[in-house]
RNA sequence: GCGCCCGUAGCUCAGUUGGAUAGAGCGCCGGGCUUCGAACCCGUAGGUCGCAGGUUCAAAUCCUGCCGGGCGCGCCA
């Protein structure tokens, strides 16, 4: 609808410009927005204020001149007039709205699908936690915005991959192997020393158990031991992670094991590259890379002294893989605390002449846990937290997953347990879910009456003559739209609020007005509306990974 | 000290990328089921958009400077 009215803005401009009414200028940008005040149409544009500048008159004067030449050969605008400093408020003919309704029934699960994306072929990592222990809420809220990203980009044309990079070697695996050879040693010999940094948590001694009942350890040196504890905990958590990534409706297309740069040669091959371009250097018995020539404040270490590549190295390695495998674009999803990381990556990148929108990364900010009232505080080090695993066990995919989308991922996040606990009215998940039932039942009902949607909806739809009916109709058409600013600004909270200010637009409908009655076409038309309603939120749930349940 | 993010109703947050009288949920107060599901609806109250300048027809939104909060600035992972 949107579009539509677009073009026929600038058919009007160009004929204004060709025919003289309007001085002929560059046209700056303007914008067609839903008015939220009802007085002001269906549609309102800023265009004459934005050309005023460059024209004689006033922006009201403007105004005039486009409203008189408007190029509308098809009555799409039923109404235009002028309003507050030089707005345009444009109403739609109904005929209009109806032909949109029904092309919503037409195209069903696909409406709002598009080939925005052209099939640019993306990637989205996202989680990528170590596989030294759960996955916990900030997890969480990483998987949730990654997934929902990779259906909407995928939705709108893009080909999406999703990856999972594994930090499977080094230092925090040998020290998982550790902590797990310390517990063990400790069923027998309490007093065995525990590594200071060592991993806490009660999922350590379970991994002992599970492991010496599998495996016979008490022949082995403590290198040895360590070294399987190590391979084999690792695995182990990394299924658990899978499983619970998996109950969580996030599935990956590729896990990627830091372990592959090294084995693959590849860590050796992007050193060449960096090396080839004069970028790397020795100093302290260390090998550097010269980072700060491309925007980073300081050179990093890619080789400690002892020999150990460092983390920065794999990164550098991985992302020029990326860029080889011949992605368009990348999107990494990290959490807040890794914010220092992006100019370094960066850096390395532009030295080998990646543009540097071609990495887009998502920080992620704190999840905070709010329960009786209070914080629930958490503290890694001493292994108190919620996993992501308890609190779906607790709450619900759904919950988790809606509320976890419901905010911008720049701003923390605060989960309110009590309140996505209860299963009642209070629950902001359930009110959109409920209006989707609630259609559902609508449909059961009016089977009962046998009452029936008809074979071509156009001519009953015209009983459909409330404002209310065409405003919802309006807010309808704001799907496909609002799909594709998502797939361009990554933020798919703005679905969450839609999908609530709709659900909220057909219960308000729906308690003033009766949908199934003795008048059938009366009927047949708000069972129409109806299902666009329903359609839609299927649809928008789907893309959020959220249930849409026939009834509750 | 430097860099990034944030500051909007009592609380948690939106705000269509610069538009018209700044919105929603929760909480408070008061109403609505004999008819399609009350997991719902209707109404009332609640604001110096952190502060001060600047840019322009127009600023919660953009630029600058303060104030307040979070995070990051390792040859850690």
């Amino acid at each position: 609808m949107k579009k539509k009215l677009a073009k026929i803005l600038k058919d009007t401009l160009d004929l204004c410009f060709r025919e003289g009414y309007l001085r002929r200028m560059p046209i700056r940008e303007f914008v067609i927005e839903i008015p939220n005040n009802p007085d002001h149409g269906h549609f309102a544009t800023n265009l004459a204020m934005a050309l005023a500048g460059g024209q004689k008159g006033s922006p009201w004067d403007v105004a005039e001149i486009i409203i008189r030449h408007l190029v509308d050969h098809d009555h799409f605008v039923l109404k235009a007039e002028i309003g507050g400093a030089g707005f345009i408020n444009f109403t739609i003919s109904k005929g209009q709205w109806y032909n949109l309704l029904a092309q919503v029934i037409n195209l069903r699960d696909d409406y709002g699908r598009s080939s925005l994306g052209k099939k640019e072929k993306m990637m989205v990592e996202f989680v990528s936690a170590n596989p030294t222990g759960p996955l916990h809420l900030g997890h969480g809220r990483g998987a949730a915005l990654g997934d929902t990203l990779c259906r909407i980009l995928d939705f709108s044309g893009y080909d999406v991959r999703r990856e999972f990079y594994i930090n499977d070697i080094g230092q925090q695996v040998k020290i998982l192997g550790e902590s797990i050879y310390s517990r063990w040693r400790q069923f027998s010999d309490p007093s065995y020393p525990f590594p200071s940094d060592g991993y806490q948590g009660d999922y350590i001694q379970e991994l002992a158990t599970e492991i010496a009942k599998e495996k016979k350890l008490e022949g082995l040196d403590p290198h040895e031991a360590i070294d399987l504890l190590s391979e084999l905990g690792k695995d182990k958590i990394l299924r658990e992670i899978e499983e619970d990534l998996a109950d969580f409706r996030v599935h990956f297309d590729l896990w990627y094991k830091e372990s592959d740069l090294y084995s693959s040669g590849k860590m050796d091959h992007a050193r060449e590259l960096i090396e080839k371009r004069g970028l790397l250097f020795e100093e302290g018995g260390a090998l550097w890379v010269r980072t700060s020539s491309f925007g980073d404040d300081k050179d990093r270490v890619i080789r400690k002294k002892d020999g150990q590549f460092t983390y920065f190295a794999s990164d550098i390695s991985y992302h020029f893989d990326k860029w080889k495998r011949g992605f368009n674009r990348v999107i990494n999803i990290w959490g807040a605390d890794h914010h220092g990381y992006i100019t370094r990556v960066k850096a390395a990148l532009a030295a080998e002449g990646i543009p540097g929108d071609w990495l887009e990364v998502l920080l992620i900010q704190l999840v905070k846990l709010w329960e009786g009232g209070a914080e629930v505080k958490m503290s890694k080090r001493a292994a108190r937290y919620i996993t992501l695993k308890e609190l779906v066990d607790d709450v619900g995919v759904d919950a988790v997953r809606f509320v976890f989308l419901s905010k911008d991922h720049t701003s923390p996040l605060d989960f309110d347990i009590d309140l996505v606990k209860r299963r009642d009215s209070e629950n902001p998940v359930y009110y959109v879910q409920y209006a989707h039932a609630r259609v559902c039942s609508l449909f059961r009902k009016a089977g009962k009456e046998n009452i029936h949607l008809p074979e071509h909806p156009g001519p009953v739809l015209q009983r459909l003559v409330l404002d209310e009916e065409i405003a919802l109709i309006r807010k309808i058409a704001e799907f496909p739209s609002l799909i594709e600013e998502i797939a361009c600004d990554l933020g798919p909270h703005r679905l969450t609020y839609y999908l609530t200010e709709l659900a909220s637009s057909f219960h308000s409908y729906y308690n003033r007005h009766r949908i199934v009655t003795d008048d059938k076409t009366l009927s047949q038309a708000r069972l129409l509306l109806s299902l666009g309603v329903k359609i839609i939120i299927r649809n928008g749930l789907n893309l959020l990974g959220v249930n849409a349940p026939e009834a509750m």
